[in-house]
DNA sequence: CGGGATCCTCATGGATACTG
DNA sequence: CAGTATCCATGAGGATCCCG
C-alpha cells in the first residue's frame, strides 16, 4: 500500500475532507454530529484540564478551569461522561469524594485538542492583529 | 536541542497543556479566547468545506454546508474574515460574484480541523454506543 | 447573486439558594 | 464536598422580507 507520505497534496486532502464531511444515516456528517454536543464554551477546556490534572476532584477541576460556574462544570462533565470521554468515580466517604478521569477515548481526543490548542497559542497574536485591521477597515 | 520525540510522555504532555492553558493579559488563555469566537455550530464546517471546495462562491458554499441558513453563512464568513482565516473576493459584475478562500492562516487551521474531523469520523460509532449505554443506565 | 435588516425563538449558560 | 433545583438574561441562530 502506498505509504508515501505526501503532505499538502490537494488531491489527498480533498479525499480526506470528503470522507469527514460524508453524511451518515442520520443526515449528519460525523463532524456536525460531534459539534452539536461539543461546540460550546467549556468542553474543550475541561478535556484539556483533565489531561493536565489526571484524576482531579470536582472542586479541584473547578478552580483550574478559570471562569466556569459550578453548574456548567457539572453539565459539561455529564455530557462528556455520556459521550464516553470521561469516567466519574464516586468514593462514598463523608464528605463525599468524586474523581473524574479521561477514558482512553477521551485521551485520544485530548491529543487532537492539544493540536488545536497549540495552534491557538501559536497564532493568537496573528489573529488579534487581523481583528484589529478588520475593525479599522470597517470603522466607517 | 533534545529533538528526541517521546510521544505520550506524561511530563512533556503536561508541559504542553500548561502552555496552552496559560492565561494572557486579557485574563483568558489562548484556547478560551479562540473558543469564544469559534465554538459554534458552523465555523468548523465552513472551514472544512472551504478547504474542500477551494474558492467557492456564496451559494456554492451554502449548498455544500448542509443545513446552514443564508444568514448564518454570512455571519460565519464575516467572523472568519475578521479573524484573518478567510478572504472575500468581490467581482463587480452583474450579477455580482463573490468568492471565498482560506488564507494561509486559515489553511493551517484546516490541518488541525482535519485532525479533529478524522477523529470524529473514526470514533463516531464508539461515541454513539457510549451514549446508548449511558442512557439505558440512567433511564430509571 | 449575495447579501442586509428585522423579528422572533429557544437553548446556553450565569447567579443564587438549597441538600445528602 | 459535590452536587441539584430554579430562575433568569443573553445571544446564537432560524425565518422572512427586501435591496443593489
Amino acid at each position: 500500500m502506498g505509504v508515501t507520505i505526501t503532505e499538502n497534496q490537494p488531491v489527498e486532502r480533498r479525499k480526506k475532507i470528503a470522507k469527514i464531511l460524508e453524511e451518515k444515516a442520520n443526515g449528519l456528517c460525523p463532524v456536525h454530529d460531534f459539534l452539536i454536543h461539543f461546540a460550546n464554551k467549556w468542553s474543550m477546556l475541561v478535556v484539556l484540564n483533565l489531561g493536565y490534572a489526571g484524576s482531579p476532584r470536582f472542586n479541584e477541576l473547578k478552580s483550574r478551569v478559570s471562569g466556569i460556574s459550578q453548574r456548567m462544570l457539572t453539565v459539561t462533565l455529564r455530557s462528556l461522561e455520556e459521550d464516553g470521554l470521561v469516567t466519574r468515580q464516586l468514593y462514598p466517604e463523608i464528605p463525599p469524594r468524586v474523581e473524574y478521569q479521561l477514558t482512553p477515548l477521551g485521551k485520544s481526543l485530548l491529543d487532537v485538542m492539544m493540536g488545536l490548542g497549540e495552534w491557538a497559542a501559536k497564532h493568537e497574536a496573528e489573529i488579534a492583529k487581523a481583528r484589529k485591521k478588520f475593525r479599522s477597515r470597517h470603522a466607517d
